[in-house]
RNA sequence: GCCGGGGUGGCGGAACUGGUCAGACGCGCCCGACUUAAAAUCGGGUGACUUCGGUCAUGCGGGUUCGAGUCCCGCCCCCGGCACCA
């Protein structure tokens, strides 16, 4: 027998698999009948970092891995393709850095992840490799953006949006953690700025309902969490009238049925009612307080604000209340205004408390409403309603949904991302570059340094374009989108990926959207995950496609940590898989990250561990080639052994495909294995090597394809799934277990078919109860079958 | 504050619908075999206490039940998300 040597076996068969185009699944043809096997198998695409990938991927690629060959051999027919995230700000960064073009850097790290992943042995439908950065794919996301502008999704305005003073660049809110930038650290700058939206606001309803197909589920936290994110309130919207301006302000409101309690009101320091009408001194403030940012207005112990100088009236009652200007009201949430009621309100109370503002009550300890009129005495929940309706017949306000979602502000002021396909003309305004026309080809410029402004701007040739309407001068978009575009719809691009006539042909996204499994990490939930699902409902709506959802079920892995920190480049404490692969194969890397812990948990990386399973896949190897020497060819199928094979294959299946819990079954099959060492002679031992090798194939595929060969058969990864015989999972003897009051008092084998009678004979029997129950009478006997036998005494 | 997820041996973790003295599988550790020796490999042991009969053990305190890691109530702690959002 040869010794068990990765190096040897895995480039080998890596080879083979790619001659005979084991994973490359082609399209069904026009016109093929339907069929329900088929599986979109897909994990977040990769970045292309100069750091390669680290174990946070293997971990992510090798759980899809596992789905996809078990569906493969299930005999689903299982697509999983794999691309590339590539434009954004490191490998710009990288350029300015070390010199060299953005694409250059990229494409090289391109070529190095694509070889760490060809080298783990992924089964990847290489054919259908995509590349954001690509002319023919970012042709497409340029073609969307006009789609999107078409329908009024995509639109252009001045905003305040998060600066990054470091990147120098607009970010989205769903990237900034506690008001720095998640890339590089700085700390976020509010910025008033011209700025490309999508409005993700027109599908805010939408978004926070989850229309899964049949069978998809997302988890709980990803439901809430976007949800959370999107933040529904309901209430109302509620004009006050400044009489002596003889403008309107609208409040929006939760808790309408507090409005008799308003004892002032209260702007936002960015709301244009300060600039046009209040008092210098409330301007100066405004000015001031406006310049903060909200976590920094957050962290204010004291409520601070300024009187503007005018009355708003409150229309239920005619009162006249001072308008303050205070920077606790956002500019950014509702009107940007409130009507402030101090008894109700925390944040109005401390308020009034600071100023020595009025309080009044206006609910009392039962909920019933007090000191408003018409309505005293009415439930609050009921006068919420009564008070707008009201109100609704008065014309001073109605029922009104405020959301936290705001729009996507898209455009980003570097260069290595896709182009914005508009030019700009002094006589036709904003103009969209016609189809045709496209791709607007990201052109090379001197220097990539940000400067404020976008580098493309300094390509003086590029940026003056004939106007598509007029033909005369113009000047084209020379911000490029957020990378978060791209990915917004590359997975609908993988399953018609060399279409150049189409981002993608109807009927062929139709047949394998949604994804079926979609596997990545959290911390896109709010970002890429939400984009990509308002991507999808757009594209519906435009009738591109037959679905809403782009995926139907969702897994995220927990972190790979090191030194108790999640892996990353900034923390500095990336470990890659190569050093490990080259000591202990790609085989026993794969399956040692499933099995450090649940996948859904974060796991610290720890390389003593992966010894274990070296052991194991050598144990497994010694006992493969023990029973190709000496087992007999036929098994009778019906040994201890042979039950042990056929709970193992049960529990590997519905571990991996129902439970999405991939560190067990590794356990189990390393129980059949180690029932197995020793017994290479055993009746049934060659059909228990075979399965082993069979279950341990998603995990370890070269390795089990070597050993398949061992044991006389040929191209595993095309045999058929186990499938466990619910005849051999049935038991024909069970132990009982007998308690007294709880206790396990003894337990023995006995034959399955047993009455209750002849179980409660047999307890009773036992000598080890007999001494338990010793004359005390048996109050109660519980018995479950198949189970145990329980003596109440006393 | 609100929402979500957790708390089990020295460590990672298992126990899927309340039912096999809870602790599978692996790591680590201990003992042994092989070896001149070590590594590798193989075999065995490994929750705590124990008067060796047992007793106590799944964050803490109660409860339901013949029976609770699992269900209910009340706490404590940890992780993640949201948060002056009206």
């Amino acid at each position: 027998m040869n010794r068990y040597e990765p190096e040897q076996i895995e480039p080998k068969w890596q080879r083979v698999w790619e001659e005979a185009r084991a994973f490359n699944v082609p399209n069904p043809e026009p016109g093929a009948p339907p069929d329900d096997r088929h599986w979109y198998q897909l994990e977040m695409l990769p970045y292309p970092s100069g750091n390669g990938m680290h174990m946070g991927h293997v971990l992510n690629y090798t759980m899809g891995d596992v789905v996809t060959h078990i569906r493969r051999r299930a005999g689903w027919k299982v697509v999983r393709p794999m691309g590339w995230d590539a434009f954004g700000l490191p490998a710009e960064n990288a350029a300015i850095r070390e010199g060299g073009h953005p694409r250059e850097i990229t494409e090289r790290n391109i070529a190095t992840i694509r070889a760490q992943m060809k080298r783990l042995g992924w089964a990847i439908d290489w054919d259908r490799e995509v590349s954001s950065h690509d002319p023919a794919f970012y042709r497409w996301t340029q073609w969307l953006f006009l789609r999107f502008l078409e329908h009024g999704l995509a639109y252009r305005r001045e905003a305040p949006v998060n600066w990054c003073p470091n990147d120098q660049t607009v970010i989205a809110d769903a990237y900034i953690v506690d008001g720095h930038c998640e890339r590089c650290g700085a700390l976020i700058e509010l910025r008033n700025m011209t700025q490309w939206f999508f409005k993700t606001t027109a599908y805010a309803d939408e978004l926070r309902e989850f229309d899964l197909p049949p069978g998809g589920s997302w988890p709980d936290r990803s439901t809430t969490g976007q949800r959370n994110w999107i933040g529904r309130s309901e209430g109302a919207e509620i004009l006050f009238r400044v009489e002596e301006l003889d403008l309107d302000l609208p409040v929006f409101t939760t808790r309408p049925d507090t409005l008799f309690g308003a004892t002032f009101f209260v702007v936002a320091p960015e709301h244009p009612f300060v600039e046009a009408h209040a008092s210098s001194e409330a301007q100066e403030y405004a000015k001031h307080a406006g310049a903060k940012r909200t976590e920094e207005r957050a962290a204010e112990t004291e409520k601070t604000g300024v009187f503007t100088g005018h009355y708003a009236t409150n229309p239920v009652d005619g009162e006249r209340l001072p308008i303050w200007v205070a920077d606790y009201v956002l500019m950014d949430y509702g009107t940007g205004a409130i009507m402030a009621v101090p008894a109700h309100d925390e944040r109005d109370g401390e308020f009034a408390e600071t100023f020595d503002l009025p309080v009044r009550t206006v609910i009392d300890e039962h909920g019933v409403l007090v000191d408003s009129g018409r309505f005293d005495g009415m439930l609050a929940d009921e006068a919420r309603r009564a008070i707008v309706d009201w109100l609704h017949e008065l014309g001073r306000g109605a029922p009104a949904i405020s959301y936290r979602l705001r729009d996507w502000s898209f455009s980003r002021q570097r260069y290595w991302g896709c182009p914005i396909p508009i030019v700009y003309c002094d006589s036709c305004g904003i103009v969209p570059v016609p189809d045709e026309d496209l791709p607007v080809i990201l052109p090379d410029v001197e220097d990539y340094q940000p400067k404020g402004k976008a580098p493309l701007a300094s390509n003086e040739e590029w940026m003056n374009v004939a106007c598509p309407t007029c033909g005369g001068p113009g000047r084209r978009e020379a911000d490029t989108m957020d990378t978060f575009v791209d990915s917004s719809w590359y997975f609908m691009r993988y399953v018609d990926p060399h279409n150049d006539r189409a981002p993608f042909d109807r009927g062929v996204v139709d047949y394998w959207l949604p994804v079926s499994l979609y596997i990545g990490g959290i911390d896109h939930l709010n970002g890429h995950l939400l984009y990509s699902r308002f991507f999808v409902k757009a594209l519906n709506d435009f009738g591109m496609l037959g679905f809403r959802e782009p995926f139907a079920r969702l897994f995220h892995q927990g972190w790979v940590q090191l030194g108790g920190t999640k892996m990353s480049k900034t923390k500095g404490n990336l470990v890659g898989p190569e050093d490990f692969v080259a000591e202990y194969g790609a085989d026993a890397v794969r399956t040692y990250i499933l099995f450090m812990g649940p996948a859904d948990q974060d796991m610290e990386w720890s390389e003593s561990g992966i010894e274990g399973i070296v052991r194991f896949l050598r144990r497994l190897w010694r006992a493969v080639h023990e029973v190709a020497e000496h087992a007999p060819a036929e098994g009778s199928g019906t040994t201890d052994l042979a039950r042990t094979v056929h709970r193992t294959t049960a529990k590997v299946t519905d571990d991996v495909l129902r439970r999405f819990q991939f560190h067990t079954p590794i356990s189990a099959v390393m129980e059949l294995v180690n029932e197995l060492t020793g017994n290479a002679d055993a009746e049934d031992a060659r059909f228990a090597a075979e399965t082993a090798v069979s279950l341990v194939q998603p995990y370890a595929p070269h390795i089990a394809e070597e050993l398949w060969t061992v044991l006389g058969h040929e191209r595993l990864w095309e045999h058929p799934w186990p499938v466990a015989d619910p005849a051999m999972l049935a038991q024909e003897t069970f132990e009982l277990v007998v308690q007294v009051n709880g206790k396990v008092r003894d337990r023995f084998e006995v034959a399955f078919d047993l009455t209750e009678d002849e179980l409660v004979a047999l307890a009773l029997a036992s000598e080890r109860v007999q001494a338990r129950l010793d004359g005390a009478s048996v109050r109660k006997t519980i018995v479950v079958p198949r189970k145990l036998v329980n003596f109440v005494v006393g």
